[in-house]
DNA sequence: AAAATAGTGTCTATGAGACACTATAGT
DNA sequence: ACTATAGTGTCTCATAGACACTATTTT
């Protein structure tokens, strides 16, 4: 790095933006948040929201900022996933993508979804448990729905990380509303690893883990026997930092 | 992304930068390749390896660009690590860094060293098995050495990564040469995620992971029992691409 | 009482740690 | 023969899967 900035600043670099991969769940499976673009390139297909990332602004404020101003949220779990550096995955330019990922309860999206005129589609993963490689999003007809740019390949990354993460550290629990019981959590695993799981050994796991506090509160309305609801135990960690 | 890049062109954007924090094995432990910087800011400071990315080039190839360019290495173990966007981070201006990992046998670096004026430093890891921070780098004289701008903490944040990863992908024999036995792989796992380990399962868990393939050979000019040379099983993965 | 899921107790298979014991090079 | 490490066999302990059995709510 020995050129300064001042010197280069008069000639062309790459320009960097922020892309947020959000996912909820909803009717047992993963779903992202997209917003239709009415601008070319890719117009009228559907895409990540971001940002081009300001000159005095960190580049995690620049992907919180995407997520109150184009989807009306704030403190959600938002993390760093991965920098897509490709020279043409822009085909405006030299735009390299700080993709983040973010995790949300569906509830909490009702009351934004129709206010900020966003969309909500099903993932399906075409691959193997920890392989990777690109999404498919399908719409309510169930065919597959072409994203804009790289996108598809960013929300394969997303699942790629939630499924390599959600064995060790605490992020099921972004996609449950505060209380929630042991099978709701289950399903959670489920559908991001993409495949069955063990009810016994996983009640024994996780109420062994020290991560739940029970709430003393039951599931209601239910016909049959209800299930005890918990509670996340914070950790006093922060929220939303490195991991 | 309303804006198109050609009319931001004029207006200025952050900057982007790619820094190597490569780490070998020597002597039984993990060490930093640094170099001396020689202008401001951090005149004289040690720094990792790093340059701004060029606008028709990817984020990759500008990593592998200065990998070969200023410490003449080249087809060595190199993966995107983190991107460190604080607004501060670098004094001249807006820099924001794609962070990469290199892991290279240390028998490959002492061609080069004299050659490009590099530095070998030791790692020093502050904190817990999982937890991550900066690291301290310590010279000859067993002192705490200051770092340029932030890289103390991208060398933290490359070890945390590495202890995450050693247990279940195959990285550890990227620090060693082609040909090393079971105590030479133990050692580097100990380095790495700074903890003793059972000889026994580990010997096991390895011999029964696929990931290794008998030589035939043994480690010679031992005053005791030679152990057998083993080789890193390649399995068709490309190397260095996102995990 | 019937239905359906919640939750408990126990058996088994697997893998890690511990440790005793045998093997093999150099001196 | 002695020494130091390589490598094997076996016992124990912790955890996941499997499954039988009991508990609790609504209809």
């Amino acid at each position: 790095m020995e050129e300064t900035v001042e010197g280069l600043d008069r000639f062309p670099h790459p320009h960097l933006a922020v892309d947020i991969a959000l996912l909820t769940l909803h009717a047992g499976a993963l779903h992202a948040l997209l917003l239709r673009r009415t601008e070319a390139p890719f117009a009228g297909a559907l895409s990540l929201p971001g940002s081009f990332v300001r000159v005095r602004e960190a580049v995690d404020a620049a992907a919180a900022r995407v997520l109150a101003e184009k989807c009306g949220l704030r403190d959600v779990f938002l993390e760093q996933l991965f920098t897509f550096g490709d020279v043409k995955r822009d085909p405006r330019g030299r735009v390299v993508s700080v993709a983040h990922y973010a995790l949300v309860p569906a509830a909490r999206l009702q009351a934004v979804m129709t206010a900020y005129d966003l969309q909500l589609l099903r993932i399906v993963v075409p691959w193997p448990l920890h392989q990777g490689g690109a999404v498919q999003v399908v719409g309510e007809d169930q065919k597959a729905v072409r994203l804009a740019f790289d996108h598809a390949d960013i929300l394969g990354t997303t699942v790629q990380r939630l499924r390599g993460k959600i064995d060790y550290a605490p992020v099921g629990f972004e996609l449950l509303p505060p209380q929630f019981t042991l099978l709701d959590l289950l399903e959670v695993h489920q559908a991001v690893l993409g495949r069955e799981l063990n009810k016994d050994s996983f009640r024994r796991r996780l109420l062994s883990s020290g991560l739940l506090s029970a709430t003393g509160r039951q599931r209601s309305g239910v016909a049959y026997r209800p299930a005890a609801l918990f509670r996340f135990r914070a950790t006093g960690r922060g929220k939303g930092k490195k991991a």
